[in-house]
DNA sequence: AGCCTATGAGTAA
DNA sequence: TACTCCTAGGCTA
């Protein structure tokens, strides 16, 4: 899954793809069928991404919403801009880009680029059919004409009003790509840590505390604060959750650019372009369980917590001087 | 064919 | 804490 930078990077697509366009909305998989329904033949106003959340306007004022969970993706078609390094998603707000009803049979150019698990792109053969027929489990596509987004194993996919979607906004912590002032969110967070008893592993995957964590940036977060996981909110020291904070908006960020997650800090150029091709590569202790610690040689220690796997080298990560420790 | 796993989260008990 | 939902790929038998 996709954790927050993946997020971010569909809403980025879809301003560049989708935005300004009357779409053809439909559900092959019909469990859609009465929500796209509703959508189809209107404008998407804006695509934007808070957390783990995705939320697409609609020229009536109905809000998209969708929720990737543990599988969902997004497989788009067809004249699929390039979203790549440093690219900012570009003002087509506003300037609306309208094309629909295109001819069956057109081919436009034919990239596919499959956003959720990882990142990939493909080049799709000459005499492809157009509109591609869906694969898989296509529970909504969004068809402009020259782009086809398709939707598959999406943990949420409903239409809201724009107050219903502000409300889902309210319930999440701050997200370092949305908020005015970051230090200003930083103290948000550090409140809603610091007066838990919970484990400070658990709340940093808390929506609600601090929005787009998942496993893996939670796992790598803590590693380079060289925190443990089991230490209790109310016993990490505020200094050290602004500086988690600030980690996070910057890995964030290089997620949002590379489109990869890539949390060790410390490779060269060429270290960084082997961990883009192996996931094995790419982080100091996520699904490292056994392995040596890249720092001390430690075995990475896995175990579970609140059902989900969390990885910790047992020898870098300690409880803050004073804690009395939460295990 | 069946079982397991995965970057998630809501609800019930 | 347990169960439920969503999908696809990899492994085992």
């Amino acid at each position: 899954m996709p954790e927050g930078h993946t997020v971010h990077r569909i809403a980025r697509q879809m301003t560049l793809d989708l935005v300004g366009c009357r779409l053809a909305v439909s559900s092959p998989q019909g469990r859609f069928a009465a929500g796209a329904a509703r959508l189809d033949g209107r404008t998407m106003t804006s695509a934007s991404a808070v957390g783990k959340q995705l939320f697409c306007t609609f020229d009536a004022g109905d809000v998209l919403r969708v929720h990737l969970g543990l599988y969902g993706a997004w497989d788009l078609h067809g004249d699929v801009s390039p979203l790549g390094a440093g690219q900012r998603a570009r003002g087509s707000l506003g300037a609306p880009r309208v094309r629909s009803g295109a001819p069956t049979d057109a081919r436009p150019s034919s990239r596919r680029l499959r956003m959720g698990e990882g990142e990939t792109e493909s080049t799709v053969p000459a005499g492809t059919a157009w509109p591609p027929p869906p694969i898989g489990q296509v529970r909504v596509r969004l068809d402009s004409g020259s782009v086809v987004a398709d939707l598959r194993g999406p943990t949420a996919c409903e239409v809201l009003t724009a107050a219903e979607a502000a409300l889902v906004r309210e319930r999440l912590g701050p997200d370092p790509q949305t908020v005015d002032d970051l230090d200003a969110a930083g103290e948000v967070v550090v409140d809603r840590v610091t007066r838990r008893n919970v484990a400070v592993g658990q709340l940093l995957m808390d929506q609600s505390v601090v929005a787009g964590i998942g496993n893996i940036y939670r796992a790598e977060l803590l590693f380079r604060a060289r925190l443990d996981p089991w230490t209790p909110g109310r016993q990490v020291p505020a200094d050290l959750v602004r500086g988690i904070w600030r980690d996070w908006a910057v890995l964030l960020d290089d997620g949002i650019r590379e489109g990869v997650m890539l949390t060790r800090e410390d490779l060269d150029d060429a270290g960084r372009e082997a961990a883009r091709r192996d996931p094995t590569l790419r982080h100091w202790v996520y699904q490292r369980g056994g392995l040596p610690c890249l720092v001390c040689g430690t075995a990475v220690v896995v175990e579970e917590m609140a059902t989900r796997k969390l990885y910790r080298c047992p020898a870098c990560q300690v409880a803050p001087s004073g804690a009395a420790g939460g295990r």
